[in-house]
DNA sequence: ACGATTATCCATCGGACGTTGGATTAGTGG
DNA sequence: CCACTAATCCAACGTCCGATGGATAATCGT
């Protein structure tokens, strides 16, 4: 096909959209290029072709490739907080109406996680590109990522005070749950089969829930 | 300090070190560099330099970046796989001796495991970076991973007829332990606190596996 | 002993990268 | 209506990258 001339977009301040503002679609577009591909994969004008604004238009708007990078994180990380912090205290609120409406709390938690994570695998993505950079790995889950396994650990140990789980669960066990999360996460992303593959590790995770600790009463 | 002038080595083909040949060098030096920082940020000059060869001479014995990268994973995913069926025939084998001492090789077969990607935290990072990259990810486990999973769901099939374990054990929820192993190991690598760490881990995989699917007797 | 092969380094190429200076135009305040 | 700011694009700079052609030296086969 012959390159037609298309009408190149002249310079100056086009008239402004303001539903979607400049910045959001830059962030949007350069989400989706870090979490398939990577940091040092992704070209800044790779970014802004996907974006539709030339290069110095991304620069001007989320500063170094860094910040860019850094921003995107961000975003997406608040969308995870507080779908999070807004699920433990719903099930932080039903620890007191009995053991049983406890546990099916838990579970309701869970399945909010496992759902958040499926419906925007671009955040495991993140997370796990950057929990694989020695020198940021500290500094990220000291501020993103502890606060939140803190959150949940708590609420487990309230959960076993209250009488839905044998015992209290350590920060490692929650941990090690994320990550089984992300890697159920990671091989959807990658074509497995869907419902079968969704209705198995559901019913891992919830089976994990419940016998690791041995639910007191079945 | 000023730059004394080296005497640097001049071209053509030195003595050769038996023991450790040049390609040895180049892979190891490659290996440890793409483990930390992934295939895009690390340079073929700067393999070169950590090998204290020059840049013509790696792709001399390893061809293009793309196949070196290819190379490094196949070495250590060489390892893992030796490392990984060996421990699975004694498991089986021990399969004969009656529940208890099955029950002792699963656990033996997963501290191998776990021994094994704690001593050589780039085989994690590496199967982590490719699971990543979704036009691999497929062919990938369909080479590498797979037939591994496949062996150890097997055997814990197996284990399950000999009265070992309860109930089998589908493919998810040894893909879903295996992505637990591998948080707990980057974790390490990033300077989490060791000992403790590291016995909290074991007692959450062990407790996992007694507990998951049910011991018969305790 | 001598050609052939192997292993190494040097120099360089074309291209892509991140960043920036500056021109251009739309909106805004007075 | 005019000065000012904000937002956009174009063009370029210097740097680094992966790859390669070619010279040089050690080793090997005969």
């Amino acid at each position: 096909m012959t390159a037609m001339t298309m009408p190149r977009r002249r310079p100056g301040r086009p008239r402004r959209d303001e539903s979607r503002p400049t910045r959001e679609v830059v962030l949007t577009a350069a989400t989706t290029l870090f979490a398939e591909r990577g940091f040092d994969a992704v070209g800044l004008r790779e970014v802004a072709a996907a974006a539709g604004v030339d290069v110095a238009t991304v620069a001007h708007h989320t500063g170094t490739k860094a910040t860019l990078y850094d921003a995107c994180f961000a975003r997406v990380f608040a969308a995870e907080r507080e779908v999070l912090t807004e699920a433990a205290e719903q099930a932080r609120a039903a620890l007191d109406a009995g053991p049983d409406a406890a546990r099916r709390a838990l579970h309701e938690l869970v399945d909010v996680f496992v759902d958040f994570l499926e419906d925007r695998p671009e955040t495991t993505a993140l997370w796990l590109r950057r929990w694989l950079e020695p020198q940021r790995h500290a500094e990220l889950d000291q501020r993103y990522a502890d606060p939140l396994y803190r959150l949940i650990a708590e609420l487990l140990t309230a959960a076993a005070a209250a009488g839905a789980l044998a015992e209290p669960t350590p920060h490692i066990t929650v941990r090690s749950l994320v990550w089984a999360t992300h890697g159920h996460v990671v091989a959807l992303a990658a074509g497995a089969p869907g419902a079968r593959e969704r209705r198995e590790f559901r019913a891992f995770v919830h089976r994990l829930l419940d016998g690791l600790y041995g639910s007191p009463t079945p």
